[in-house]
DNA sequence: TCAAATATAGTTAGTGTTTACTAACTTTTT
DNA sequence: AAAAAGTTAGTAAACACTAACTATATTTGA
């Protein structure tokens, strides 16, 4: 996990071309072109392809890891920590285009195992620590428990999916950012006792 | 909209390919083989491989949409409505994987902009009608009114989505109609007044 | 301290494979 | 007779990747 200067130039590169045309436009001609250097000199730093997006994933879950336990380390309550997280995943999205071209790529990344693992993984991770947050907040009498965490987390990861992919399928037109407050405060409506 | 018999048999075969191995699974040769005849002979019955991918799209979204418009017509409540959209939903997923790849590959589709756009309006029509008979079950004082129906229909949508795609993302392991139950249990919870 | 040795990071030129698609011909159906 | 639906053989482009060479730092040893 320890990369090089220019590997993560490279990496830079791969989100920068990724979110400008997609996953398919992340090509070894592409990628020198932009590196302003030769094809085979890619491979002087990364094995082939695979290592390439491997390591932007590995690479950009770190960033967000530590930003979502910042938020679950502090002593607020549940309901706001889920607010904080939904307002970041918002934030990070609109910041990094490239990523949601990843996260809506676990199709491309089919023909590759590896990658689909680590896309998969990093879901499921995701998912358990809204379930606690959800199940704690259960538990503090926040959140309305006549329903299950589980179904809870399905919904709001869902529903955020779900607003990230209707503003990429408009073409980036709409602000995230507020369609991510409407939707906070429906959810919040929705799920607190 | 009207395909020959040919056609119908290409468009059965893509199905197949792309439900077994992905998007990129599609191609003129695996085709071919599927078809038990050589590659040529695909360009006697679609002008090219685009063509064959917006007749999948059309072929199915009339199928799904005939079946929508029944419910849509019938003369029960709205949540009673909804929750059957829900059921057949799932019901459809299950029996056609080749879809959920589709409905998941709006990157892979992102370098043809006639597909991405076909996909992009599919989306956009299922959500105006469930908007639709949510308000109409706002109005009819079934569904609560404190919130927007435009939220609950990203919230049910996304739901429906992001079960599916775990269910993808596990090798279609679990039961997705028991799941597709769950879920509507708990949505039904928490839109109803 | 400084030249030789070595490791690092780049180059050009090219390979083999896969891809969608076509030209030209043949068989089959109408 | 002609239209429709198939065939063989092939093309051009894109792709990831490699061999072999070169320039440039960095390390090392007298």
């Amino acid at each position: 996990m320890n990369f090089t200067t220019r590997q993560v130039e490279i990496i830079e590169a791969s989100k920068y071309l990724i979110g400008k045309k997609g996953i398919q436009n992340l090509t070894i001609k592409n990628l020198a072109k932009k590196m302003s250097f030769s094809e085979p000199a890619i491979y002087r730093h990364f094995k082939d392809k695979t290592e390439i997006l491997k390591a932007l994933l590995l690479f950009h879950r770190e960033i967000i890891k530590s930003e979502i336990i910042k938020i679950l380390d502090s002593e607020k309550p549940s309901l706001i920590k889920i607010q904080e997280i939904f307002k970041f995943k918002f934030k990070h999205i609109e910041k990094n285009p490239a990523f949601v071209m990843i996260i809506f790529s676990e199709t491309s990344f089919q023909y590759c195992s590896v990658l689909s693992s680590i896309v998969s993984k990093i879901m499921e991770q995701r998912s358990k620590k809204i379930i606690d947050l959800l199940k704690e907040g259960q538990k503090n009498n926040e959140i309305r428990n006549d329903v299950e965490a589980e179904q809870l987390a399905t919904i709001i990861m869902g529903s955020i999916r779900k607003t990230i992919l209707s503003w990429k399928l408009e073409g980036f037109k709409s602000d995230l950012n507020l369609e991510g407050e409407k939707l906070w405060l429906t959810i919040q409506k929705l799920i607190k006792k």
